[in-house]
DNA sequence: TGTATATATGCACATATACGCATATAATAT
DNA sequence: ATATTATATGCGTATATGTGCATATATACA
């Protein structure tokens, strides 16, 4: 039970729990979408993105500059129904509207002025 | 999001993951069974079930010297889907058979003898 | 009253966790 | 090579967590 009980407690901190909902949400997100969308320091997202790497909740692609997090498919039945929670229950909580609103707002650099220079590649 | 993610904090113990798993399973448990069933000292699951408790995730009935502890009703969607997530995934879990097989077999005073010499309440 | 059983808790200790700051690493563009 | 952007991490610190042991509390019974 050493197994399931970590996984649940990589869910078990607030901004992990932020983070993984959007993932569920989005699929796949940079790390400084994250930043902005929770309104936290660039290091303690990644902190916590390790955390959730570690304990194989996330995996990582990297494209430029940028790496791109996502929920890893679930191993088992439990880490199955645990994902459809995220994205079936936490998606009306007033928290993560905001951040996904934040998201769809967002002046990050993939979604910048970058394109119109032109000058890196885009995801 | 501090709540739910304190809901998941309160699953996130292999000791008290598997309490949770047991009370959804037999919906109401004394310390002494669960005890057993762990194969953990009492002390050790008043303890996990005293944090359970405090975070909302358990309630207590008193019969004599008893205390029966069961989940407390779901709050909301999301507690509705963990809870499932503990009835539904979890009860094939080596572990837990294990646990509820021990519960079936157990020798606490709640089963014991004690009812030949009728000199205490019955559950 | 005193005894037995069930449950809870104070204490000390070791370990884990989350945090902020500064800085390191990596890829890209000039 | 240098600068810029994105991401990761070493370090110190404060707090939380889980554990074991001993003991306290509570109820029931003689």
């Amino acid at each position: 039970m050493e197994k399931e009980a970590a996984y649940l407690k990589g869910l078990s901190d607030p901004i992990r729990l932020r983070l993984a909902v959007l993932l569920a949400a989005r699929g796949e997100l940079c790390v400084c979408t994250l930043s902005g969308a929770l309104r936290q320091p660039q290091y303690k997202i990644s902190r916590h993105l390790s955390i959730l790497r570690n304990q194989g909740l996330v995996e990582v692609r990297r494209q430029g500059t940028w790496k791109y997090y996502r929920l890893r498919p679930p191993a088992d039945r439990i880490e199955k129904s645990l994902q459809n929670c995220l994205t079936d229950c936490f998606q009306t909580h007033p928290t993560v509207r905001q951040d996904l609103q934040r998201i769809d707002q967002a002046q990050c650099a993939s979604k910048k002025s970058r394109k119109s220079s032109g000058k890196q590649k885009q995801p």
